[in-house]
DNA sequence: AAGCGCCTCAACCGCTTCGGT
DNA sequence: GACCGAAGCGGTTGAGGCGCT
């Protein structure tokens, strides 16, 4: 028996001997009453949380540490934000797990009050769930670029329209289109402080082109490595093509992307900068502040007619491929 | 109204990582 | 450096709610 799968053994050996301990002194399992809350929270309100079978025990809560721990952090602390899932929480979402995958807690960071729990049950079951319906993998490129071609950019959009909804209301104009430009948004506006010239939006990976259209140029960013800048092009080709000019989508300008690309290779691998860090919160604040969080379907991008379309695309492509 | 299927999310499970000794 | 317990993390499960027939 190699030294792993000794280790293994006596995990396990180690583990049979907690349950049945558990099962010795009557550990409560599944759903927490409200008197076990109570007690969890007056206690930690006292004490601080941490050392958390301690915590238990001296509580007087028959539950395990770990257990204590998930209820405090994913439902009991006074900071946890309930309710749904903002726009803007979402398009951080999909670009966060665009950079790093399902790494759900250091996702949860940059989304005050969430959980890293409540990011992955979204996931699973609004984005996988689109996945499924789009009959392709969640992993798979086609899906991904899927989400940093069209579904990004329509987020961004409808946190603009939003946005330039709020504001003209505010001022008492008429507010009913759903196609915003750039000229006045002021989400698009908003100076970022990074030491360069970049807006906070184009620096979070959206910009416009002068026709108003949102275009997914930096998009790309931080996704793909720029050693897979063909595939990248290639990919475009195949959605941007397809894009349909009455959904106020076009296709990314490559040579712009390429820029982007060389100007800031540094956020294609790694862990962020402080001021990429930064920026996040900035833009989370910023739009936070400015627009109306409200519920809505998938990303808000996942209307029907989205999703046709989505299906159209899919459809061409493979008649494409199969030619 | 009842039955059924689907969806959501709180909670659990098992493994890995961290930190103290 | 090895060991061990605690904490953290990501995957999975299942109860309950909801909508549809």
């Amino acid at each position: 028996m190699d030294d792993k799968a000794r280790s293994l053994k006596i995990n396990k050996n180690m583990e049979d001997y907690e349950n049945n301990v558990e099962d010795e002194i009557d550990l409560r399992r599944g759903p927490w009453t409200v008197e076990e809350d109570f007690h969890l929270i007056s206690y930690i309100t006292t004490h601080g949380e941490g050392r958390w079978n301690s915590l238990a025990r001296c509580a007087g809560l028959k539950r395990t540490g770990k257990s204590c721990r998930l209820r405090w952090l994913n439902y009991l602390r006074p900071d946890v934000r309930r309710g749904n899932i903002t726009l803007e929480e979402q398009l951080l979402i999909l670009e966060l797990h665009s950079r790093w995958g399902n790494r759900w807690s250091k996702i949860a960071q940059y989304l005050p009050g969430r959980t890293d729990n409540e990011i992955k049950n979204y996931w699973r079951t609004r984005v996988q769930k689109h996945a499924k319906q789009l009959r392709c993998d969640v992993n798979s490129q086609q899906f991904k670029d899927t989400m940093r071609y069209l579904w990004m950019p329509r987020l961004v959009e409808r946190i603009q329209a939003a946005s330039a909804s709020t504001s003209t209301t505010t001022t008492g104009s008429a507010a009913t289109s759903s196609c915003v430009t750039t000229s006045s948004d002021q989400f698009l506006m908003t100076p970022y402080d990074d030491g360069g010239n970049n807006n906070k939006m184009e620096h979070y990976g959206l910009m416009s082109n002068p026709n108003g259209y949102i275009t997914p140029e930096i998009s790309s960013l931080a996704v793909s490595p720029a050693s897979d800048f063909t595939d990248y092009q290639s990919e475009v080709g195949k959605i941007g093509n397809n894009y349909n000019p009455d959904h106020n989508l076009v296709g990314p300008q490559v040579s712009a992307s390429q820029n982007y690309l060389d100007n800031n290779s540094g956020l294609l691998n790694g862990d962020l900068t402080a001021t990429q860090e930064q920026c996040y919160v900035d833009l989370f604040e910023n739009v936070s502040g400015m627009i109306p969080s409200y519920s809505d379907s998938f990303w808000n991008i996942g209307s029907d007619e989205d999703l046709w379309l989505l299906q159209q695309q899919q459809q061409q492509q493979q008649q494409v491929l199969n030619n």
